[in-house]
DNA sequence: GATCACATACCGACTGGTTAGTCTGCCGTG
DNA sequence: CACGGCAGACTAACCAGTCGGTATGTGATC
């Protein structure tokens, strides 16, 4: 038998990233135990100190693997042969979809950022001013191209959207009316629509 | 001397409350003991249960504050008179000035609501739904007129828009570039922009 | 191929510290 | 003197992190 899986086939540190992110969702970071953790991970406390230094740890890997997969999705789309529209378009209905995909860790991410140490708290806000500029970068390329409206600052643009993605956490639900695309698409199209020349 | 006022001038009751308002903002329901509160009001414990039930009763008297103020100006600049793009604008303007004028509130509204008990939360929900259809209806209103476009339901609209007012108690800043009113324009700006047909 | 040395993976009782809420009682005022 | 308004010591519960211990595997040596 391999090690690290007991005799589930997932590995443990898995296990308990998976187990943390869902309970620190649900009842937020500080309710949620460390006891509380590991068991529904099926391991004990001595399992969780051997492979993370602590619960804030548990705590950041989950903001490392959000914020990595959506930096590398948008630079995919920003940096696709299309046109500026196209690619700004693509790239504002991706970060939905995949937020909405990834509900648990996006509000985690709004609710939970300022339970990290301010050396931590820093790092995650640093690595998100870089997601932040590749897409302002892409708004003021179409202002520059004319095809946007340059009446609002593109900082405030990207404020703009990022609210209602942010937000998205707070009202979405898979069993409502709008499929995932369907609300992305919106979205998309409100941000495509307020820059109109 | 009046009662309940300590050396201070203003009541126990508000004393507390307007610490804890702080405190909370600054690092979270959970991470503010209630001795800090006390301590900070210049008070002591006594005097806290002497007013308040529990310290989850003073976040709700917090959600209850805003929530009325909030209420209240909608309705006042969606009963007024005047064409609906411009009741709509001043409506959606001013929530962004006073929730600025209140980030605090707002930070505290929008990360630690999941700390109320669930039928305290029932509450806040129902109440911030009232507010939320009485939005949807100027949106709605305008659409019927045939001055909005309606691209996009009326609902997912508003939750764009206050998606981008929730989220200004991240990013905003007095000593940064733009004064309230200014951002407020613009994000009232960028919702009409989007709405035009 | 048996034995020893060492490492990795994990267990779970324990510790030191913190916290919300309680309770008894004091004190000034009407 | 009665009572609202408050003080502050106390309690019962909880929790992150530690630590000594066990089990299994792996590689070197004879």
């Amino acid at each position: 038998m391999a090690k690290a899986t007991d005799g589930n086939g997932t590995p443990v540190p898995q296990r308990l990233l998976a187990a943390a992110t869902r309970l620190f969702a649900e009842r937020g970071y500080d309710r949620t135990s460390v006891q509380e953790i590991v068991e529904a991970a099926g391991v004990t406390k001595g399992a969780l100190y051997h492979y993370f230094g602590s619960k804030e740890d548990l705590l950041q890997e989950v903001y490392a693997r959000v914020l990595r997969l959506q930096q590398e999705r948008l630079d995919a789309y920003a940096n696709a042969e299309a046109p500026i529209e196209q690619r700004l378009r693509d790239a504002a209905a991706d970060v939905v979809v995949t937020t909405i995909d990834n509900l648990d860790d996006a509000s985690i991410f709004f609710r939970s950022m300022h339970h990290l140490s301010p050396e931590k708290n820093k790092q995650v806000r640093l690595e998100r001013r870089r997601y932040h500029e590749r897409f302002r970068a892409l708004i003021e390329e179409g202002q520059k191209a004319g095809v946007f409206s340059t009446a609002t600052p593109a900082d405030l643009v990207v404020d703009y959207h990022f609210g209602s993605v942010h937000h998205l956490s707070t009202w979405y639900s898979p069993e409502g009316p709008l499929s995932r695309q369907e609300v992305a698409d919106h979205l998309a199209d409100l941000l495509l629509r307020a820059l109109r020349p």
